[in-house]
This record gives C-alpha cells, structure tokens and sequence, in this order.
RNA sequence: GGUCGCGUAGCUCAGCUGGAUAGAGCAUCUGCCUUCUAAGCAGACGGUCACAGGUUCGAAUCCUGUCGCGAUCACCA
C-alpha cells in the first residue's frame, strides 16, 4: 500500500506540477487527525512557491481519483491526511490469516551465516546479572535475525585459563579438602566462586602481615606468598603440568555443568564454544606478517605496534618485546579463525561498553590487514547494570548472582499468582512451571525493553513490577486470547465476511500489519527493545477493544467470528514476538 | 586532559531517517468486577525534552559550545 501511494504522489506532482520528486515519506496520521497516512508537502512548496493547503487539495484530489482504497483525504495546514478503505484492513487480515509465521522470513540457507558471540564467561565463578543482559540480548539478537532469514551461529569464548583460574584453583587445593558439589550441593561454578572469594581473603591477610612487618603495600601486594603461589600455578599449567592440568579439567568440568544449567534455565543457548585455552596463541603469526607486510612497526626493544593515530587513535600494543601476545592479538587470531572455521561473512559481538575503544582498534586492525569481511564486524555494545547503591562489586559483596536472581523472580511471581489465585485444575508441577515462565518473563522484558546502549537501573529490592508495561502484562494478554479460542471452539475454523470495521479494531490491524518492519528494523540497529515496545503497544491497543466490544457476547455470527479472528492473530504475533525476545508464553495464567 | 556514550514527568522508560498539542507504566487521585480472566479498562494530576547558541517553513531529534553522570585512554582479559 504504501509502495503504491508512494509512486502515485510522485505521478501526481509530475502531472500537476511538473516536478521530479524523490521518494515520498509517509507517516502513520496522529491520532487526534482524520486518516490513516499522512503526507507533508511542506518540503515541495519551496520549489513549487505555492500555498501548502492549495497543493495537498490538489494532490489529494488526485490520488483519490486513482488510488480505489483511498476513501477520503483531508488537509489541515501542510499535512495530507489520506483515509484508507475498511476493505483495505479486512483484506489484509484476511490474507496472513493462515499464516501463522506472518512477519517471519524463512531461513535463506543460500545466504551465508551471522556469528553472534555473547555471554563469554570467566570460570572462576557464577554468572551475574550483566551477563544476564549479556545473554538475553545475545539471544535475542540471534533470534531476531533467524527471523529475517538470515542463518545464525550463536557461540561463547570461555575464558578458561589465565591467573584469575589458578587462584580459585589454588585456594580449593588448600582449603578445600576435596570439597565437590555433589556433597556441598553447591551449584560447580558457585563452589569455583567461592574458592575464588577464599583466595582472597587469604591475600589480603597476608598483605597485612605483610604490612604490620614493615613491608611497603605495593611490594607486598606482588609479594604475597599465596600470590607467588597463583602465579607458579600459572607457570605448570602452561607447561601442561599433569596434576595442574588435572585440578584444571577437574574443576572446570564443575563449572561447566553450573553455567549450563544457569543457561538453560535462562534458556539461551550456544552452537559452538570456542576455549581460550585453545585459542590464546592464535594471532601471533599474523602479526608478525602484518610487521613484515608494514602493516604495523617495531620498537627497538622487540615489541611490535600498530599506529592508528592517522584515525584519530592511540599506539596499540600487539606483541610484547618477549614475543608474547596481549588480549588484543588473541581477538585478532580468533577472529581470523572463526571466518576460517564456517561460512560466515558477518560477526556480532555482544560485549560491554566498557570495551568499546578495543573494538575500534581491533576492526581496524583487521580492516589495515586486508581481510575484507572486516567492515562487516559489530560491535553490539551495551550500558552497564547498576543497583540502586552503585555499581557492582564482586569484591565488595554487591553483585546480583544470576541463578539467585531467576530464582527470586520466580518466587515473587508465585507469590503474585497464590494470592490471585486462579489457577484451579492446575497440579503442582504445572503451576510451577507457570512461575517460572512468568517470573522469567518479567525479567527478561524488563531489560530487553530498554535500549542496549543505556545503562540499566535494577533494583532487586523493589523486584519488578507485573502491571502496565511489563513481560507478566503481555503474557496474560496472550492467556486471555486463548481463553477465548477455547470458548469460541469452532466459530474459530469458520470464515468470515466482514465489509466494515471500527476504528479500534483498524488500530489493532494497523498494528499488526507493522510487524515485518519492526523486526527489520530491530536486527538494523541491533535493539530488541524495539520488538517488546511494539508488542507492548499492540496488546494496549487490543486490551482497549477488548473492553468495549464483547467478543463472544454478540448476536452477530459474521462479527464474532472476525474479532474471534483479529483476538487470535493477536494472541498469534504476540507470541513471535515474544520468541524473539526468547520470553515463554503461557495458555493460562 | 584526549576520545566515546548518556542526560525527556517524582521514579522506570518510549519517542523511527527533523513534522501537527511531547508518549506509556509506576506512584497519587476518580470511576468501572452477577456478562469471554480486574495481572485489566476509562480518566485526572504531572514536562523550560540538562543549558546556551546555530541550521530552517518546522528541532527532544541535526551541528557547535557549556555543565552533569559514566566508560575508556595497561606490556590485564
């Protein structure tokens, strides 16, 4: 429809007026004006030297003559508004009525794939609730994109080596006394965590012992015994020192088991992991290509540099003058390896803004080495997670532990359900389940509303709301509708034959039909946020004809069958969009 | 100090590539449950879109500057 206006407004001021224009922008009428789509011709009348209200009528005339679904116009100031035939709506409702995917593009297997890397956990200890929003907007983002046809690998970096593993690694071999998680129940990343805690305490005694004998801070900080120990640790892992490496498959194995079940309960997913373990060395070999190439420069000590001043950036060190690699050489080897290893030709990474000035460098980097695909990297940066008292802190005790965060949101949300209580017939275990579907929901909407790039504010405290524009409000929209259908029974296969339509029940359609672009338009800029407010807004819009009309209560058959129709369509995009968005949807609640 | 991001109602957030009188929810107040689920609906109250300039028919939106908050500028990852 627009397609086709868009072209008959260009027709209309080539005939009228002699005048090529581009590509007209419509927009959706305002609610307080008459009309469904709007054109403003403020931006012709300079060329034309014409009074705005004389060219819209004339315009409007025009299309109005030629365009069968255009009913009527109007013109208030430089604005056309044009009015829509029912007809228009009824048919469109008609035609995705049988398509249950409407919106979704099939997946284009012809097309090469998407990587999305997000999550990449340190082993040392749980998840937390920046991983949380690390992970469902990975997720979701993936999703997003499956729904544009685009194939997508979803995969992780574990960071699985490195000082800060052999310190929990060290502190469990001390202390622990072959503590496992079978017999502490502990979940094996939180046992690794509290290892991880424990290491620390010691350090920082032994620091004040250190201390109190006299010792400068800063020596003792790199002096303290536990330390060397970590650090010697460190030292036999690299040369694959079989009791470390033992310890190290041992408890790493723990840990492993607690993300998955962190993971699957949040239910994100990964199709491939990549170790850092197996990929810490990668790099190396391009870079000194690079050098020889003259792609990057060497100081006189040995180590090798990238000079990005030209774009406005900093040195950045590549290889240290022992030959060794930093964090950044690492990322490069590794992605290199990715477009290697499947038929990718793009790549998201879901990492915080904190690291934002590293992406830069690091697609420049890949741009200045000729690889080709390196404009096709994005960064999905996001804004922090801060509590009401600040930051968190591993340290300081003010991290929101993820597994403890699902499982106090299921908790509030069945709180909230007992004291509603409507879920007669149900067992236990569906009831349950139900909880945690919409205690998930909650949170998962909560933060996937919001625009990746801000910082969040969350406040356990307070929990989360379960009225007004919240995951909970959504879901019970959808349980609704399928309260309908379950009471409307076969008045639901039957066909309708509506020729008119109320204004409410043109705004629900209005709405729907919005679908497509809006997932095109969340996977461009990367937002989520973008699909829950949608759906936010279509399930206002059907609440509010929901009320004023009875659905089932009518004597008109043709009528209740074709809002029994619209209910289901609703209930329909609701729950694709909420797949997008990897929220659960419940048939009663 | 350099660079990047953010600043919209008391609070949490929308506001698409500039368009008509700035939009929701929470909180406060008013109505509506014998009728398909009231986790709902209808309404009231609440704004100098941080501030100052500029661009133009028109700016919350684009540009410049100022202020505030955050991140980053490691031979850590």
């Amino acid at each position: 429809m627009e397609k086709i206006l868009q072209d008959k407004i260009q027709e209309a001021f080539k005939e009228l007026y002699n005048l090529k224009i581009d590509k007209p922008e419509l927009q959706a009428t305002r609610k307080d004006f008459e009309g469904d789509m709007t054109l403003v011709v403020f931006p012709y009348i300079k060329q034309l030297k014409k009074n705005p209200k004389e060219v819209a009528e004339k315009i409007g005339t025009y299309l109005k003559s030629q365009i069968a679904e255009i009913a009527d116009f109007n013109v208030v100031g430089g604005f056309l508004n044009m009015v829509i035939a029912p007809d228009y709506y009824i048919n469109f409702l008609k035609s995705i009525e049988h398509n249950d995917q409407f919106g979704f593009t099939p997946t284009d297997r012809k097309q090469k794939s998407l990587m999305v890397e997000y999550s990449s956990p340190n082993t040392n200890k749980p998840l937390h609730l920046g991983h949380i929003r690390n992970n469902l907007l990975g997720h979701s983002i993936s999703e997003i994109y499956k729904a544009t046809g685009k194939p997508v690998i979803k995969t992780q970096i574990i960071n699985d080596r490195g000082i800060h593993i052999c310190k929990s690694m060290l502190a469990w071999q001390k202390y622990g006394n072959g503590e496992t998680p079978e017999q502490s129940g502990l979940k094996g990343d939180h046992l690794a965590g509290k290892y991880y805690v424990k290491f620390d305490q010691i350090y920082k005694e032994q620091i004040k012992d250190l201390k109190a004998q006299g010792i400068d801070e800063e020596i003792a900080k790199k002096e303290a015994p536990i330390l060397k120990e970590a650090q010697d640790m460190l030292r036999k892992w690299e040369s694959k020192d079989p009791e470390v490496m033992a310890l190290w498959h041992k408890m790493n194995g723990w840990v492993y088991e607690g993300f998955n079940e962190t993971y699957k309960n949040l239910g994100v997913s990964f199709d491939k992991n990549y170790y850092e373990s197996e990929t810490y060395l990668l790099g190396k070999q391009v870079v000194e290509e690079g050098l020889k190439k003259g792609v990057f420069y060497q100081k006189e000590d040995g180590s090798v540099w990238a000079d990005l001043s030209d774009e406005g950036l900093d040195q950045k060190l590549l290889l240290r003058a022992d030959g060794t690699s930093v964090y950044m050489t690492q990322d490069i080897g590794t992605a290199i390896k990715r477009f290697q290893d499947f038929d990718i030709d793009s790549h998201i990474y879901v990492v915080g803004n904190e690291q934002d000035y590293h992406f830069q460098v690091l697609f420049l980097i890949l741009k200045k080495l000729g690889y080709e695909w390196a404009d096709k990297l994005y960064h999905l940066s996001y804004g922090m997670v801060e509590l009401p008292h600040g930051k968190m802190k591993s340290r300081e005790g003010t991290v929101v532990d993820a597994d403890d965060l699902m499982q106090e949101m299921t908790k509030t949300a069945r709180e909230i359900s007992q004291e509603l209580g409507k879920l007669e017939g149900y067992n236990e275990e569906e009831k349950e389940r139900l909880y945690r579907i919409i205690g998930l929901g909650a949170l998962k909407y909560y933060i996937l509303k919001v625009d990746p790039k801000r910082t969040i504010l969350f406040d356990p405290q307070k929990s989360i709301d379960f009225q007004g524009n919240t995951g909970p409000f959504i879901q019970y929209t959808y349980a609704r509708i399928q309260s309908i259908l379950r009471k409307a029974g076969d008045l639901n296969l039957m066909r309708f034959k509506r020729t008119r339509l109320d204004s409410k029940e043109k705004d629900v359609i209005k709405q729907l039909s919005l679908f497509p672009q809006v997932i095109a338009a969340a996977a461009e800029q990367q937002n989520p946020g973008l699909i829950a407010n949608y759906t936010y807004d279509l399930v206002k819009m059907y609440n509010s004809f929901y009320q004023t009309v009875p659905i089932l209560a009518t004597d008109n058959q043709d009528e209740k069958i074709f809002r029994i129709k619209l209910s289901k369509k609703v209930g329909e995009t609701i729950k694709n969009a909420f797949k997008l968005l990897g929220i659960d949807v419940p048939e009663r609640m």
